[in-house]
RNA sequence: GGGGGCGUAGCUCAGUUUGGUUAGAGCACUCGACUGUCACUCGAGAGGUCGCGGGUUCGAGCCCCGUCGCUCCCGCCA
């Protein structure tokens, strides 16, 4: 690949500032850039000049540098924008600073032209080591300030190489990039549509699409075969520190697939965006069913950066006297739970917190108890007999924490627990990434009172027609021709791994009716996915997949994380 | 829509618990000193409607009421 700083070269300046190498040492060099910190040390200045490809150190000496120059230098305060014309020169071999790019070397300057004298920053540029960044208001208000910070240039550039890596590799593959239409009539999705008032049609809007699901699939009923968009999508929800309202997804339609060719592909894309960051991973990933990731975690989206599984213990605590399992078990109830290595020395008060947690994720308590030696401490222990003892197989010095209820408010009782046990006892790598595909969702949730059945994803996903073929009457066991990828939570700013998620799709299943019933469409709205719907009759190609976006991390400048 | 937190110098924050002299610190800024620094160092200085409005009080940055802004969480959201 061509260096991609070599083109910066102009009739002014013949490098960028942060390219210098110890190669370049002797030449005669013109740069631009701003004055990002000064060192006057009395006679002799230093000026760290920063540019997009970052900093190098122009040297003010009376040996080299004329004394106009170094008055000039002198004054100049920081972020002006100056241009410098000097030598480049090895640093002597204490002062060189490994902590830059460009420490090697310095420019010595014959030459110092102020071309944009700056006042003093609002917020400050430069930011020395374990200091605070400006208030997010501060930052959005002076966008042109904060965006001269390395780092977030940092995020811009990385962004740039993600977005050229993606277009190599779908057009590699014979994706076409096409465009959708922005403005549309609203859709029937489930986050709220950004709203855009008409002139032209008084008291009438247009939509921003939240994503550009209904058009791209005209592509497909067209015969185009493969489409890839990099697509800005917007949605009109309250905020939230990872969510945003506007945001990129990499959008992907594909004809004449089955769901390997999906996972495959995508797999190969973000093995290939990953190389892009500098970072190997491993394909294929892993794949567990939602059911299982359900029953082992209690949650859709597991962080499998460790173990700390769920347990069955119904059958230990079915015969025996106490009245809370009892009564679960009788309600169709399970009790299930995690057992803690090391968690035997925890406070009473760190346990209830725990409690707490499980309560606020709607169990309606959590069950303990302790071993220790032969001893079993706790509120449950009394109830505990040899069998249920043995059952429960704990280990000298574990904790058992137990949910007894359905699993329906069980497991986001377990997995918010899981999770905090986790973090207490500092059990996840901060570097792993744990990509892992989730397969065969249900395809629908069930009110537990109403019966009423909502998409667990959006609605648009085909169902697994094995599911169909066997159970035609009961949509609710159906599962979900889709999947999922799932990578752990990176924490800390600007390292968020995201959340990707591939569902593939198709029609909704069952006759129009039936869809239109489960699409929760209007007869006398949504005409352009009514439209779609007609336009099937006209026929899909085979086709149960082109996965949704992938998501996360396309965004530029902003904080990121899993959407 | 609901709940919590915050608002003091250009920036980041102390000070509010228990009301009491002239509201402080670090960085940045201005001036001065300093010839190898790289968050240079040292000395001096300037910089404040304590978000805004009202109230209680002899006295309010601090207590009370209202209001605006920001932020986090729940709802919502893929």
């Amino acid at each position: 690949m061509t260096d991609p700083l070599q083109p910066l070269a102009t009739s002014l300046r013949t490098h960028p500032c942060g390219a210098l190498r110890a190669e370049h040492a002797g030449q005669t060099v013109r740069l631009g850039g701003w004055v990002h910190r000064s060192r006057d040390l009395g006679g002799l200045v230093f000026i760290d000049l920063r540019d997009r490809a970052g900093l190098v150190q122009v040297s003010f000496d009376p040996a080299t540098s004329p004394a106009h120059v170094i008055a000039a230098a002198t004054s100049a305060g920081v972020e002006s924008v100056v241009l410098v014309e000097g030598t480049v020169a090895l640093r002597p071999e204490q002062m060189r600073n490994k902590e830059m790019a460009s420490g090697d070397v310095e420019v010595r300057a014959t030459s110092f032209t102020v071309v944009g004298p700056a006042v003093t920053p609002a917020i400050p540029v430069a930011r020395g080591k374990g200091e605070k960044m400006p208030a997010e208001e501060l930052r959005l208000r002076h966008r042109h300030l904060d965006l001269r910070r390395p780092e977030l240039q940092a995020n811009l550039v990385l962004r740039h190489r993600l977005m050229q890596a993606t277009r190599r590799f779908l057009s590699d593959r014979g994706y076409l990039e096409l465009e959708t239409p922005i403005l549309t009539k609203p859709t029937p999705e489930g986050a709220r549509d950004f709203l855009v008032p008409s002139r032209m049609h008084a008291g009438e809007m247009f939509a921003l699409p939240q994503s550009p699901q209904i058009y791209k699939q005209l592509f497909m009923m067209s015969g185009l075969d493969r489409y890839f968009q990099i697509a800005r999508c917007f949605r009109d929800e309250d905020l939230r520190a990872d969510r945003q309202l506007e945001f990129t997804q990499i959008d992907i339609e594909a004809s004449f697939v089955g769901r390997e060719d999906v996972m495959v592909m995508a797999e190969g894309l973000v093995h290939a965006l990953w190389a892009e960051g500098g970072h190997a991973i491993k394909v294929p990933f892993p794949r567990i069913t939602y059911a299982d990731a359900m029953e082992r975690y209690g949650c859709d989206r597991p962080d499998l950066r460790y173990a700390l599984e769920i347990r069955d213990v119904t059958a230990a605590f079915a015969p025996l006297d106490f009245v809370v399992t009892k009564s679960a078990i009788a309600a169709g109830g399970r009790v299930r739970g995690i057992v803690i290595p090391g968690g035997g020395g925890w406070s009473r008060k760190q346990v209830d917190e725990l409690e707490a947690l499980a309560k606020s994720a709607g169990a309606s308590g959590l069950l303990r108890v302790k071993r220790t030696g032969t001893e079993y401490e706790g509120p449950i222990a009394k109830f505990l007999d040899d069998a249920a003892k043995s059952a429960l197989a704990l280990n000298d010095g574990e904790l058992g924490l137990f949910v007894a209820g359905p699993d329906r408010t069980a497991n986001p009782a377990l997995d918010r627990v899981r999770q905090e046990c986790a973090a207490r006892l500092n059990l996840a790598d901060d570097k792993a990434l744990a990509f892992t595909w989730v397969v065969d969702f249900p395809m629908f949730d069930q009110d537990p009172e109403t019966k009423a059945l909502a998409a667990v994803h959006h609605p648009f996903t085909s169902p697994n027609p094995d599911d169909m073929k066997a159970r035609p009457g009961a949509p609710e066991s159906w599962r979900a021709a889709g999947a999922d990828v799932r990578a752990a939570r990176h924490h800390g700013p600007g390292r968020a791994g995201a959340a990707l998620r591939l569902p593939a799709r198709g029609a909704a299943g069952g006759g129009p009716a039936a869809r239109r019933d489960r699409l929760r469409l209007r007869p006398d709205r949504d005409a352009a996915r009514r439209r779609d719907l007609a336009a099937r009759r006209d026929r899909l190609p085979q086709d149960d997949g082109g996965p949704r976006p992938v998501r996360g991390g396309t965004h530029a400048g902003a904080r990121r994380g899993p959407a």
